[in-house]
DNA sequence: AAATATATGTTGCAAATGCAACATTTTACA
DNA sequence: TGTAAAATGTTGCATTTGCAACATATATTT
């Protein structure tokens, strides 16, 4: 159980928040917990969203499901992460996304919109969880809106070689990056072994060095 | 002038706000105007960002420039719509972007801290500005992410038949979608000519017909 | 209505990529 | 330490794509 209050605190929600506060602000804001089976659906398509969900532990996917059958997975959430909270603030209340869990799992939730409207105590931690879910969202777009720089690229050369420059922002010439091949292919969305050969390629003509999840830029 | 406020209150971050408050909130947001001539910078890579802006007239662009002098359009900003909240948001205070002005163009920019945090008047509007600014973003998130999911796609013909699909949404078989070919081959990141011979396939092939910018799916 | 500009279509060709199948290296763990 | 599993690399080949250059169609202007 005190795992569980970690893993809320630690959450980019409840960012700021004294750990005394914790549990009258969950009372407030309708909290449940709920133990998922590995497998089992979160959300199906179609369903209604009224909660804000977050990981409290194992992990789950969002899955966008297309009535084809052909299935992209949009993102794996770890401990900590959040779900819908898009959905909730964007009035999407039927859901276009599937979510499922990947292990044994975890997850509270919590109703929207208590975090939005000032309760009838007047709790004074609204406005802070307002502010994180402003900076929540606004992160996640400029993740989107950067990703999407380097998938505009047309090659997959200039979308890796963009890829590594933004992650080496300037100082250090060797850049360790959170992806191993497999995941790095997928974030640009590009086929791995086609990765592969590329990094070969620039490896050959001098332009990039690596090992492993470590870059190095010449020249 | 009128019609100045006319493009605030049809702005999303003033929706809902009644005209006669306008004049006092903006004050209250340290509200100023600024005329902008064609093809001057309003914002340039690594400037401080301290304000939200709203377009009034003409058209802003928003681009990225690289150090090696690529340059991409990320977006075209009409009256109305706004820039750089995102950013404010998400606590970047270095200008990722440029922002130019297309054509001659008037803007307002908004204190940007003013907006989160309710002044010493305790003024009423906050909360609905905030709700606004968390739908904005949340809007702005899922429409990224939709678009994420057809550049997901491999080949100009998944890319294309899912982005159709995306936009019948079930009911009428016949759709208008809000782009020309240029502007959709670049929204789903191809090139035009490809964009176009894939479209003459489809047709040859009985999937798809087209006039113009209206699509119907076949089969 | 003619003339110009803009949007869209067509096509040859070289380059890039996905895909599949398999090789090699690294890691995990019994 | 040895062995299985996971990650990464390699390569042939068919397909797709970008690119360029040009053709045709539609819109706009005078």
């Amino acid at each position: 159980m005190y795992q569980m209050y970690q893993n809320v605190l630690s959450s980019e929600l409840f960012r700021g928040i004294a750990e005394k506060d914790l549990s009258s602000m969950l009372r407030c804001l309708n909290a449940r917990q709920l133990a998922i089976r590995k497998g089992d659906y979160i959300l199906r398509p179609g369903e209604k969203i009224e909660n804000i969900g977050i990981v409290l532990h194992g992990t789950l996917q969002i899955m966008k499901e297309d009535t084809d059958g052909d299935r992209t997975i949009l993102a794996q959430l770890e401990p900590g992460s959040h779900f819908a909270e898009a959905f909730c603030c964007a009035g999407i209340v039927e859901s276009p996304i599937s979510i499922r869990a990947d292990t044994d799992a975890a997850i509270m939730l919590l109703d929207f919109t208590r975090i939005l409207h000032t309760c009838t105590h007047a709790c004074v931690f609204h406005t802070k969880l307002i502010e994180n879910m402003l900076f929540i969202l606004a992160n996640k777009n400029v993740q989107l809106q950067t990703r999407m720089e380097f998938l505009s690229k047309k090659t997959i050369r200039k979308r890796l070689l963009k890829y590594i420059r933004h992650c080496s922002n300037g100082t250090t010439n060797t850049i360790s990056i959170p992806f191993n091949r497999e995941e790095l292919a997928n974030y640009l969305c590009v086929d791995r072994s086609a990765l592969s050969r590329e990094l070969a390629q620039l490896k050959k003509e001098g332009i990039l060095d690596y090992w492993k999840n470590q870059f190095k830029l010449l020249k």
